[in-house]
DNA sequence: GCCAACGTTGGC
DNA sequence: GCCAACGTTGGC
C-alpha cells in the first residue's frame, strides 16, 4: 500500500519513474527495449504511480484522497466508483452499518471497475506498457496491495513471473515488481521473515500476541503493535463462545487447543511510519493505523490482523481467534459435513448478524458465525440421530488417478448422514435454528460467500490434481494457457455448488448449464445488484428459483450424474467431417451392437451409437475436455439419499429426468477403482515408454485408456486402441470398431496388460492402412467433402498393399 | 440469456 | 510473491 501522501493530481495517464536517474528511456535501454518513442517523456513525473487514480475521475477533480482519509458520508458514491480502483476502497466506503468514518473492512459490494480505469503509462518498461495498483478492498486479505501491468499487446501481467515471460529477453532482475521500477544495483530483498520463524509461547495465544510487543524492535512489525496495556485481559476462549449456541455443554477444558498461530501481527505495508498509540473505540489519531475490527466492529489503532495479514482484529477478537473449534461439536437437525470451509473455519467473522449479536451481548449469542456454518449441511435423517462422521484423511485423494473416481464415491457422500458416527469421536449435538441458518441477509460474510462453490466434502473438492486437459486446465498458464478462463480443473468443480456450466462437459454440450438436462450442480447464479438485476435474478434457465440466496438452501441440492449421459459422452468426439458414416456403416454398427465377443469391450460399440460430434481434431484440449466426462454416472441413481428428493421433486418438473441406465456402463465400471489405478499405472508405462511415432495414450472416463494416433499424415490416422479395465482392448478406425473377426485380434493378446503388448500391437498396427472404402459414385457432382461408403462389413484396416478390403471390394462389384 | 473475460480475493 | 480460482459483467 502506498503511504505516500498524495501530492498534487498529475495528468490522467502521465506515469512516470520517481527515482532519480531512472528516466523511462534510460530504464528501458537497460531492460533491453529498443524503441525511441517517448510518449510521455516531458510529462513531470509522478511522485507515485498511485497517484494516477484521480486520473479517472472527471475533469474538475476532486482534491486527492488519502488512502485512509475517512469520507464524508456525501463521499459514499464517489467512493463507491473509486472502490473499483482499490486503495479507496480502504477509506471508509459509506459504510451504512459502520457509523466510524475510518476504515471499513468488511464493505457491501462494490461497484465494478471499469477495465480501463486506474492504468497508469509506464514507460518504464517500455512504450505503451501500464501498470495499475489495486488494493484489495475486501476479504481476509484487505489492504493488500496487487501490481497488474499491461503490455502494449494487451498482456495482463499480475506477478513478476508473468512479467518476466512476457518481457522476455529482458533483464528484469533490477526491477521491483511492486513500485514498478528498476533498482540500481538490484531489488533487495522485499520481505523479512524473521518473525515468522521465531517460535511462540503455546501458553496463551492472546499473551504471546503481547508479548511481541516488546521485543524484535528492529523488525518492522516493531513498528505497528498496539499497546500492550490494551491486550484482552480476559479473553473468551473461542470453545465458550461456540458452546454458548450448544445446547450441551461438555468439558472442554479437557480438549488440548491446537497452539496458537505463530504469525498474526504483520507490518503496514509502509512501515516506515511511526505508529500512533493505540485506540480502541477512541480518537483516531492516526488515519493510517485506524482500523475496525473486522469482527467486532470497533476501532483501534494498530496493525492487528489475523494470520496473515488478513481481516483486522483488535486485540480482544484476535486472541479469540486463536482457539479452536472443538472438534467433537455437531450439528443437530442441520448436520455439518465437518469438512467444508464452514466447518473448518474456526475464526468468527465478527460482522455477521450472528455475530454482531452476539458480540452485542455474549451471553445470549446462541447463532453461530455465518462464515463458520457448514455451507453443505447434511439433514440429520429422521430418527437416525446419526452424524456425520469425520472423514479419514486417508481417504482425501491426493492424485488425479483418485479423482478419475471420484464421480463415484458422490452417492457416498449423500449417504453421509445414513452412517453412524464415528465410534471414536464424542459428538456433541449443536442445536440450530434452522430457518435462520439456512437464511442468508445483507451481513452475510464475504469468506463464505468465496467458498461456498466447494462443500469440500466431495472427491472433486477434495481431488488436488488438475487434470490438465479440460479446457479449464487448458487455460491455465502452468499448462501454457492464457490465464483467460481461471476456472478450476472441470474434474475439480465441486459435485454439489458448483454452477453446472463448470462441470465436465457432457454429451456434446459445449456448457452443461445451457441446456435442461439434468446435470448435476447448481443452476447458474445471477449477481442481483447489477445492470438487468430485475431479470436475472429469480429464475435461471429452468425456471427454478435461482437466486442467490440459494447459496443457503441449495446446498443439498440433488447430486446425480445421468450414467447414460456420461457413458456416451466418453467417446462421443472425434469423428471429423469427412468421417461421416453412410448408412452402411450404421448396418455395420448394428451389426456389432448385437454380435460383439466378449474379448470386446462393449463400450465402445454403444459410444458408437451415440450422437457424434463433429469435433475438430485438431482441436486437441477441447477434445480431451469432452472425453473427460465425469465418472459419477457409474453410480446408481436408485441410491439417491433423502436429503435430496426434495430438491430432486422440484426438479423433476422443470427438467427431464433421465431414467434410463446405462447397464453396460454399470458393468463395466464394477471393476472399481482397482482397475482404474490398474489403467493408469498402465498408462503411466505407456508414457515412460517409446511409443510408435505419434500414438498417444490417454485416459479418459469410463474409465478407459485410450492410445491414439495423432498423425494426420499416418496411414493409421484416427486409429484408435481402446482398453478397457479389464484390459480388453479393441480397436476403432475412424471411430468404427473392426470386426472381431478382424485377423489382427488374432496376432496378439486378448488383453493388453502391459507397455510391451501394447507398442508390440501398435507396431502391428502399422503395417495396416486404412481401406479406402468406395469412392463416391458422381465424385465430379460433389462439391463438398469426400464421403467414403464402406460395406458394412468392412475390415478398416488392411494390408498396405491392399487398398480396399474385400468386403468393400465385393460390394464395389455388386 | 449466455458466457468469455477478468477483476478480485484466498491460500500457500 | 505468486498462483488458484471465485464471482461479476459487458458483449453478444
Amino acid at each position: 500500500m502506498n503511504m505516500e501522501p498524495v501530492g498534487t493530481p498529475v495528468p490522467v495517464a502521465e506515469p512516470q519513474g520517481k527515482d532519480v536517474g531512472s528516466s523511462p528511456e534510460r530504464i528501458m535501454s537497460e531492460a533491453g527495449n529498443t524503441t525511441d518513442k517517448k510518449p510521455h517523456s516531458s510529462d513531470p513525473l509522478k511522485e507515485t504511480p498511485v497517484q494516477d487514480k484521480e486520473e479517472d475521475k472527471p475533469a474538475g477533480l476532486e482534491p486527492p484522497v488519502d488512502w485512509f482519509e475517512p469520507l464524508e458520508e456525501d463521499d459514499n458514491d464517489e467512493v463507491e466508483s473509486l472502490a473499483g480502483e482499490s486503495e479507496m476502497s480502504v477509506s471508509g466506503a459509506g459504510s451504512e452499518k459502520n457509523h466510524l468514518k475510518v476504515h471499513k473492512f468488511q464493505q457491501p459490494r462494490r461497484k465494478r471497475s471499469s477495465p480501463e480505469e486506474g492504468w497508469d503509462v509506464w514507460p518504464i518498461l517500455g512504450d505503451g506498457w501500464k501498470r495499475k495498483e489495486v488494493i484489495r478492498r475486501s476479504g481476509s486479505s484487505i489492504g493488500q496491495k496487487d501490481v497488474y501491468y499491461i503490455s502494449p499487446k494487451g498482456d495482463r501481467v499480475r506477478s513478476r513471473v508473468e512479467l518476466t515471460s512476457v518481457l522476455e529477453g529482458v533483464d528484469l532482475s533490477t526491477f521491483e515488481y511492486k513500485s514498478g521500477r528498476f533498482i540500481p544495483g538490484g531489488v533487495p530483498p522485499t520481505r523479512v521473515r524473521i518473525r515468522a520463524k521465531r517460535k511462540i509461547p503455546e501458553s496463551s495465544s492472546s499473551e504471546s500476541s503481547f508479548v511481541e510487543r516488546g521485543e524484535g524492535t528492529d523488525t518492522p512489525d516493531s513498528l505497528h503493535r498496539l499497546t500492550p496495556n490494551l491486550g484482552p485481559k480476559t479473553v473468551p476462549s473461542q470453545p465458550t463462545v461456540w458452546l454458548a449456541q450448544s445446547t450441551v455443554v461438555i468439558p472442554t477444558q479437557q480438549y488440548e487447543y491446537p497452539p496458537a498461530e505463530k504469525e498474526i501481527k504483520l507490518p503496514l505495508p509502509s512501515s516506515s511510519r511511526a505508529l500512533p498509540l493505540p485506540s480502541i473505540n477512541g480518537d483516531i489519531s492516526s488515519e493510517e493505523n485506524t482500523l475496525v475490527c473486522s469482527r467486532c466492529g470497533i476501532s483501534f489503532t494498530g496493525t492487528w490482523y489475523d494470520k496473515q495479514r488478513k481481516r483486522p482484529f483488535c486485540p480482544t477478537c484476535w486472541a479469540a481467534s486463536k482457539t479452536k473449534v472443538h472438534p467433537m461439536v455437531r450439528f443437530r437437525k442441520w448436520i455439518p459435513c465437518g469438512q467444508c470451509v464452514g466447518c473448518l473455519n474456526t475464526v468468527n467473522c465478527g460482522h455477521c448478524a450472528n455475530c454482531k449479536n452476539g458480540l452485542q451481548s455474549p451471553e445470549s449469542r446462541k447463532r453461530l458465525c455465518r462464515g463458520r456454518k457448514c455451507i453443505c449441511p447434511i439433514r440429520k435423517s429422521p430418527g437416525s440421530g446419526g452424524f456425520v462422521p469425520q472423514q479419514p484423511y486417508n481417504e482425501i485423494p491426493d492424485t488425479f488417478e483418485d479423482c478419475l473416481s471420484f464421480q463415484s464415491e458422490v452417492t457416498d457422500s449423500q449417504h453421509l448422514s445414513l452412517k453412524s458416527s464415528d465410534t471414536e469421536n464424542f459428538s456433541i449435538n449443536v442445536d440450530i435454528d434452522d430457518d435462520d441458518d439456512m437464511s442468508t441477509d445483507d451481513d452475510d460474510d464475504w469468506h463464505k460467500k468465496r467458498k461456498r462453490r466447494s462443500c469440500g466434502d466431495c472427491k472433486a473438492c477434495q481431488c488436488r490434481i488438475d487434470c490438465g486437459t479440460c479446457d479449464f486446465c487448458a487455460d491455465k498458464p502452468k499448462f501454457g494457457g492464457s490465464n483467460k478462463k481461471r476456472q478450476k480443473c472441470r474434474l475439480r468443480q465441486c459435485q454439489r455448488q458448483a454452477m453446472r456450466h463448470l462441470l465436465p462437459y457432457q454429451r456434446g454440450q459445449k456448457d452443461p448449464g445451457s441446456e435442461n438436462l439434468w446435470l448435476p450442480g447448481r443452476p447458474r447464479t445471477y449477481n442481483t445488484y447489477s445492470r438487468k438485476s430485475g431479470l436475472k435474478k429469480g429464475k435461471g434457465p429452468s425456471g427454478l428459483d435461482f437466486t442467490d440466496n440459494e447459496d443457503e438452501d441449495s446446498n443439498l441440492q440433488a447430486m446425480n450424474w445421468n450414467p447414460e449421459m456420461t457413458s456416451a459422452d466418453s467417446l462421443s468426439y472425434e469423428l471429423n467431417v469427412r468421417n461421416h458414416q453412410s448408412s452402411m456403416q450404421s448396418n455395420h454398427l448394428d451389426f456389432e451392437l448385437n454380435g460383439l465377443p466378449d474379448r470386446v469391450p462393449h463400450t465402445s460399440s454403444d459410444n458408437n451409437n451415440s450422437e457424434l460430434d463433429q469435433l475438430s481434431r485438431l482441436d486437441a484440449e477441447k477434445l480431451h475436455a469432452d472425453r473427460h466426462g465425469p465418472k459419477c454416472g457409474e453410480e446408481d441413481d436408485d441410491e439417491d439419499d433423502d436429503y435430496y428428493e426434495e430438491e430432486e421433486e422440484e426438479e423433476e418438473d422443470e427438467l427431464p429426468i433421465i431414467t434410463q441406465i446405462f447397464s453396460m456402463a454399470d458393468s463395466q465400471v464394477s471393476s472399481g477403482v482397482d482397475s482404474e489405478n490398474q489403467l493408469m499405472k498402465l498408462l503411466q508405462a505407456l508414457r515412460s515408454t517409446v511409443m510408435p511415432i505419434l500414438w498417444y495414450a490417454i485416459l479418459v472416463n469410463g474409465p478407459q485408456l485410450q492410445i491414439i494416433q495423432c498423425s494426420k499424415q499416418s496411414n493409421l490416422t484416427d486409429a484408435i486402441v481402446l482398453i478397457d479395465p479389464g484390459f480388453c482392448y479393441q480397436v476403432t478406425v475412424q471411430k468404427q470398431p473392426l470386426l472381431p473377426t478382424h485377423p489382427l485380434y488374432d496376432k496378439y493378446p486378448a488383453h493388453l496388460t502391459s507397455a510391451t503388448e501394447v507398442v508390440n500391437l501398435l507396431l502391428g498396427l502399422e503395417e495396416y492402412v486404412v481401406c479406402q472404402g468406395l469412392p463416391p459414385k458422381d465424385p465430379l457432382l460433389r462439391t463438398g467433402p469426400i464421403i467414403l461408403e464402406r460395406a458394412s462389413t468392412c475390415d478398416f484396416l488392411v494390408k498396405k498393399k491392399v487398398s480396399i478390403c474385400s468386403n468393400c471390394r465385393a460390394l464395389q462389384g455388386l
